[in-house]
DNA sequence: GCGCTCCATACGCCTAGAGGTATCAGGCCA
DNA sequence: TGGCCTGATACCTCTAGGCGTATGGAGCGC
């Protein structure tokens, strides 16, 4: 790529003279006298070393070589002009493309209302959503692969990284709806000693798996694990089928099975985290006003009555 | 069209820099110091309004606003770029488009050779070839519709108009070959009184026509015209029929029909003109090309023997 | 801690060019 | 012939910006 020779003003005033033809009526255009449109063209014409335009008295006409430039000048000064308009929307956050990393187990319960939400305001940002576990997500958010992470129990130790809750919940027991203990309304944790457990791996999510391993502990038992499952679908899916019980975050209530029960659990003061992640470093306005829209607006997964329905 | 807004070469230094991502190599090779590209970057920033690479110590990466930014600067650069290189091709006649009237007649004479040389030297040329005959040629160059036009006995009196002789070439009998005066290498004028001629309509060519009335008038007898026919090509055939003879340039021998004899004529002083004709106040490089073309290089039609073959 | 790399900043110089006013020159028409 | 329209020229002003040198300051490796 070459230095530029044409300095664009001059090609702006020489698409305008090429529309009027007509050097008084171009220079109103321009909002300048007549004289300088002259100048302007005539510096045009000697750095393109040929007539761009015919003065015949009465009438301009543009020459074989202006029609050959006119094109290009245009084009330029229109992608320009798009090109700064888009860069500067990008900019200030009111287009662009902010791609957004998710926990399977968000889908039903966090995401929708908060890409609901952003899309309102943002209507122009394409989201891209990729469904993740923690782990990816924290190094995608490291390569740079995601701007934005959607995760639950968010490590403690990440450097560069920022995180902020998102939601707070309880768990729940996820019973077979024939299990014995599915006709009360709550269920003593200890009450779930003996039965065979169905649990997400621990690789999936450490954090979060150790906490559910702690509560049983707490309770007096060690659980014995039956199964594992990647999603809490497939959870709910091998505890309809007598396989097992689990306990969940409460928000998975959402995933309606016929045959499983969600039950409040004694004690319930534990509380798993659902955060949102980002790059600490990343100025990208649109993660900003992502971050925003979560801190400002409603929690997305209005926590509802636990019970026998 | 709005006033632009970002000089070209900030916008340069910005797609170099975008290029390499480190401002040392950029400002070397843009062939300035590095500082004055860091201040042609700021002030790029400062009108589009938000920061276009982000500079963390160790790397420099462009912007989401950037990134959008980039394709529109270099389809800029790139358009002006061509456009410039095409506009100057054109404006020095080196590349372009010339739009040419001519004679049918030439077809076979004139038009091939010059066509080739022109081609030759002007390869990037293109030519647009419309056969028409003397009237629309003269009125297509004062509408501009074509800029050279190829006729036979150019008018005197067209102002505005130049005119350019090509060919001279004398005029020959065509006769069937069964006719009499085939037998002879030369045939005198006076002995065609007694054959019906086949002309081309006095519209088509009025001086052409003029002059061919007028040898037979100076030869003693007034032609009578048994047939009309707008093309040479016609004319001859229809003499191969044997429906009358004619008068034409010695040039039409390039078609070659079985039945049709070409016989000198005697008095041969009479000569028809081929000319080119342009705009005189026409300043296309091309058509000064052309001119010279024609003006310089040997005749295109080269005047054969007469007679018997 | 020292030096190196890399980018930013400060300051000064200088030219290109964009704008203005005043005026001229050629065509056209009444 | 004298106005009128249109574009070109001449001449002046002013400033944006492009480039340079010198210097500052943050990170990084040894």
């Amino acid at each position: 790529m070459e230095r530029p020779e044409l300095p664009l003003p001059q090609l702006h005033a020489f698409v305008v003279l090429a529309e009027e033809l007509h050097f008084g009526h171009a220079a109103a255009r321009l909002g300048i006298a007549q004289p300088p449109l002259s100048q302007q063209i005539r510096r045009l014409e000697d750095k393109v070393g040929h007539a761009l335009f015919t003065r015949e008295p009465g009438r301009v006409t543009l020459t074989p070589a202006g029609r050959e430039l006119l094109p290009a000048a245009r084009r330029a000064l229109t992608d320009l002009a798009h090109g700064l308009a888009t860069a500067r929307a990008v900019g200030s956050g009111r287009a662009g493309r902010l791609r957004i990393g998710f926990a399977a187990s968000l889908a039903l319960t966090v995401l929708p209302g908060l890409l609901r939400t952003f899309r309102q305001r943002f209507p122009a940002v394409h989201l891209d959503i990729h469904e993740m576990t923690t782990a990816p997500q924290i190094a995608a958010l490291h390569d740079k692969t995601i701007d934005i992470g959607l995760l639950r129990e968010p490590p403690t130790d990440e450097t560069g990284l920022g995180f902020s809750t998102v939601l707070s919940e309880p768990f729940v027991a996820v019973l077979p709806s024939t299990h014995p203990l599915a006709t009360h309304r709550t269920v003593q944790l200890a009450q779930l000693a003996d039965s065979p457990f169905v649990l997400l791996p621990r690789a999936v999510g450490p954090t979060l798996h150790d906490q559910i391993i702690g509560l049983c502990t707490a309770a007096g038992f060690t659980p014995r694990i039956a199964q594992h499952a990647v999603e809490w679908q497939t959870v709910c899916a091998l505890v309809e089928t007598g396989l097992g019980v689990s306990l969940a975050p409460a928000s998975i209530r959402r995933i309606r099975l016929e045959g499983v029960a969600f039950r409040r659990i004694e004690p319930n003061t534990a509380r798993t985290r659902v955060a949102v992640a980002w790059r600490e470093n990343d100025h990208n306005p649109l993660v900003t006003h992502l971050l925003a829209t979560v801190s400002h607006d409603p929690p997305y997964s209005t926590p509802s009555a636990c019970g026998p329905s």
